[in-house]
DNA sequence: GATGAATGAGGGTTCATTCAT
DNA sequence: CATGAATGAACCCTCATTCAT
């Protein structure tokens, strides 16, 4: 689906070999663990090498840079943002029907709030580097999000609005997801739960998709 | 108004002073300067008293740290989303009329992506930090936000939204709001114009007061 | 003739084998590429390794060193020292004339300019480790030079030069080749023929036989 | 004299103050020590900083690089160069006279032997980045040595070698005089004394003279 | 007030080299 | 014979930070 577009760099690397391909994973996973008790800044090579029990240079044999082993990680997000997220909307926007709209959206704002509580940390990274200038990270932000962006554009087109309005309209629906989803745990240890939140949003998106129809 | 929250901790270093106030003054410039240039993790001590034609040594005579620069900065951030966003949010809160809700809607939605895109470097700080663990600059976010998330809550009540409702709706709006702002130039050069942007958030900022009154 | 004096240290590290040779020789034929490509102080074992397309692990099971693996290139320097250098010298010296003394001078400084013209990168490193303290590669620069500078003490001694002149005399004539020779692109691109610095050293030799003849 | 060409890249930093000077001072002097005890492949920061008294972060104030360090001794070896040679060479040219021709060669010889001796290890890096390809280092060995060069032309012109002879065959003379000096230690170690070489390269000097004259 | 000078501390990277298969 | 995999050991370099002047 939107797969293309994130890609590691250590292509050319040599063919895996079962032993290497677990290094790999144990260095993947402790990039991730790392990552959730440190944030982006606090990631060390050096750290993460020993919490997997090897050493740097080791490290440097399966990815060129803190940076590349994120990149491997962000393939697992995107995977998941095109399972949970774009695909929701892809079938709905296949069949959109005003009975369906709000389980419709409201299974969009759990899948925001689902994945993003999953991948929190590399979300955080995204968000990030889609304003710092990052040459390789840039735009995963814009490839993460344009799968959905266009499944509610059609949708929102199909309910009646003009393709000038649906457009800045599905932006502004995706930015209050996504949103509302990075910075659940603050909301809801200001007070607010969860299932608010995501009624909340599902109200927003049904009023969005009636407005004008 | 919500200036309490966000305190540097240079208070008493040293006494005003002309020539001292200027100094300090052109290493808050140099400070912000660096921090559009370069992003948070650029920003080194070393190149901001060199831009702004001192030493790391005079650096350390007004801040005890790169982060107590940046709390200096977030005044004034504090102080503009005082002055644009949460004013005009507590204006429209005192008298709430159905008239004046779409010029109130356009005017908070536009005052969002005005302060947004001035101070998108340090907005950028402050998103990042709300996330990564640290302890002085952690809840500035909520700090920022939290008077306009009142009011708007107020608001939403006063257009016969349950108290249940209210607050988890104005969270969602204010990130709405939010986000779109700080992704304000990702989204224009995809081609959407930064009027249609303000338009499709008052649209919704109007659906939420309307939803069930 | 001189071939003593030089000798790689890797000789019994393993039987021959027709495979073998062939990587062997593989390997040695990178090891002088990448000396040509990026000097001495570039030379790395993995990239020798992965040009000749095998592993650093397989390179070792050939030479213990890199510098194990220059002696063994060195061999093929002083082989065609020995016979373009030191043949033409020997030869002249068993019946030195004065008729032949041009002809001669000019195929010792012509030999010397093609012999160091090829092997320019090896040259370099002999020079190089002659001036540096490093055991292996030490004297060969002594013993490369041995055998053309005897021959040419002797000429001179026929010559009439007395014991005492010959000796330093052959000394700074070689140096002169040698020099001339290692030297020679740089000149050149300085906009002197390579037939004319041939000739000019020619003429030092003749000078050199003929002065107090 | 010949003095530009060769020049550190440390222009821009800032102005030096005593101990300063003395700190940077102290830098190269040991640079020269370590570069004369472990040659240029041995050449470490942390060694430089060690010897001198002081830590690694304090040489990268002075020096950008260890390369930078040498670049600012080889001034040192311009300016001999400049005195004893190529200053004794214009002398002699601007009276070329043949009573005095015996004298000049020997007094060029003796100092590059001299000079040589002094900075045998700066040389020693001359020479070796003369070939291989670095940068900044690159043509010193071209400016160290041109000065004498077009003197040494200019005689050999005013001795009767036409235009085509004299340029070959100063190059040729002053490369017989560098790699002698060059190699005087090997030399004298293998019994030739450091006064009959001086000699031995006077006697050609001279014969170069007469050739033709 | 300002700043030259110095440095501890630490992260990034590279490489030669070794095993076990 | 060959090599995938791993790593110890260094080195380079940068930066925040501190003094003494």
């Amino acid at each position: 689906m939107l797969t293309d577009g994130v890609e590691t760099t250590d292509d050319e690397r040599r063919v895996p070999g079962t032993r290497g391909q677990l290094t790999r994973q144990k260095l993947l996973d402790q990039t991730r663990n790392l990552l959730d008790q440190n944030g982006f800044r606090g990631l060390r090579v050096a750290d993460i090498a020993r919490e997997a029990g090897t050493s740097p240079a080791t490290f440097y044999q399966y990815f060129g840079d803190i940076e590349d082993a994120l990149l491997a990680l962000l393939e697992q997000l995107v995977a998941d943002v095109d399972t949970q997220l774009h695909a929701v909307a892809e079938r709905y926007r296949a069949t959109p029907s005003a009975e369906e709209l709000e389980s419709f959206a409201n299974e969009l704002s759990a899948g925001f709030v689902e994945v993003w509580a999953k991948h929190r940390s590399l979300i955080r990274v995204v968000e990030l580097q889609a304003g710092e200038a990052e040459a390789r990270l840039k735009d995963v932000r814009r490839t993460l999000l344009n799968g959905v962006n266009d499944s509610l554009e059609a949708i929102l087109a199909s309910f009646g609005r003009t393709a000038d309005e649906a457009r800045p309209a599905s932006f502004v629906l995706v930015a209050m997801l996504a949103n509302v989803a990075a910075h659940q745990e603050g909301m809801i240890s200001a007070g607010v739960e969860r299932d608010a939140l995501i009624s909340a949003m599902a109200d927003q998106l049904v009023s969005a998709m009636k407005v004008k129809a």
